[in-house]
DNA sequence: AAATTTGTTAACCAGTTGGTTAAACCATTT
DNA sequence: AAATGGTTTAACCAACTGGTTAACAAATTT
């Protein structure tokens, strides 16, 4: 069959230009090692993906898409606060395992050019807090957490979250660890993360 | 005086190179733009720096040179572990907005270049979590913060600290803030941090 | 099976890049 | 004022880059 044949080769050149991109960068990347790990000529990349810009958009498309399912699972599930940071927590880390150049490869290119994220906010569904900002008023009024805007609150997930992989070689130095000892480290904040926030927010 | 003349050409030029660097990252600079920038001929970047290779680490031993002693007021101050991460929450985030680029540059690069830390590593004075190792310790045991590894503890400081300025774009289209709300958002978060990490180890 | 479309390649191209060079410039020293 | 030595410049260069092209191969359609 003609179509699954071309889509297999446009994938294979997909999966390829992600490999290259995410560890070097749209500037970093050259073309022609795509082509190399793709096993293909020059020309055809250029032929499925008109340009080398295109090509990374399709990849960076790609890797957003990756993401945004899992931040929706803290904006817009229906749990408790608590049990969706713990819930999250754990599956964040779990795959961010399986893609680790990933959120360093999005947040490297947004500050490259950050009009690029002009053009995802357009998307009708693109994540926003306003489900979550009603969630966080409702149980600190309640007083199941203390006092804590949701915007701060987020940050906060994200950045205990998402930090470790991003910064890896930095926190690798300063904390004197190896690969596997750092991959422990990780490990072990699955859950050290959540009861850190959760002890943090949570009345008593 | 020569010399007085020749260092304020050097220095010059790495503000310029600086400027670039910080920016675009080693691949997306170009030297003509640095020397632009600078005002001065191209050949003179290598007269002074002889390729573009040594003028960016002299930029990046500079920048990382700036955020050491940022690190070694966590680490190596005699102060309360609370009152370290007051002051450091505070003053950290100060700090950064005179340098916004900064941690974004130093986390990108060695990132691209994971061999560059151990450049860095043979330093004998390159921080490290020894005595904050101890102190956590001790302030876990008499009981005045709750169990908690020094790493752990050290990640989580520069998590919350760092991450909102790494990935401020990301960040601003979530929160769907523009750029002065967003950077009330961080001056707010000079308390909020410190309170955030406050609440979730301090004994009861 | 002829014709037409689609996929693939090697060779090529113009623009850019980091880096060099040889000559000019300029401030001291003699 | 001539010689000296570091500084500055314009012109240059080889290597590389993203992208094109024209010819060829393999499917699909007729």
């Amino acid at each position: 069959m003609k179509k699954t044949k071309d889509e297999n080769k446009e994938k294979q050149i997909l999966e390829a230009a992600k490999s290259i991109f995410q560890s070097k960068g749209m500037d970093g990347a050259r073309m022609q090692e795509i082509a190399d790990k793709a096993g293909i000529n020059k020309a055809m990349l250029h032929y499925y993906y008109r340009s080398k810009q295109l090509l990374f958009e399709a990849v960076f498309k790609n890797a957003f898409s990756l993401l945004a399912p899992q931040l929706n699972a803290v904006l817009n599930d229906d749990a408790s606060i608590e049990s969706k940071v713990r819930n999250f927590t754990s599956n964040y880390i779990s795959f961010i395992a399986e893609h680790p150049y990933l959120p360093n490869f999005i947040i490297q290119e947004l500050n490259r050019n950050p009009e690029f994220i002009i053009k995802l906010k357009d998307n009708p569904n693109f994540l926003n807090l306003d489900k979550f900002k009603v969630q966080v008023e409702q149980e600190v009024e309640k007083g199941i957490i203390k006092p804590i805007s949701a915007e701060q609150l987020f940050i906060n997930i994200m950045a205990l979250n998402i930090f470790p992989f991003v910064a890896k070689p930095l926190l690798m130095a300063f904390t004197n660890t190896d690969n596997s000892a750092y991959k422990q480290l990780i490990e072990d904040r699955k859950t050290e993360v959540a009861d850190f926030i959760i002890n943090s927010i949570k009345h008593t």
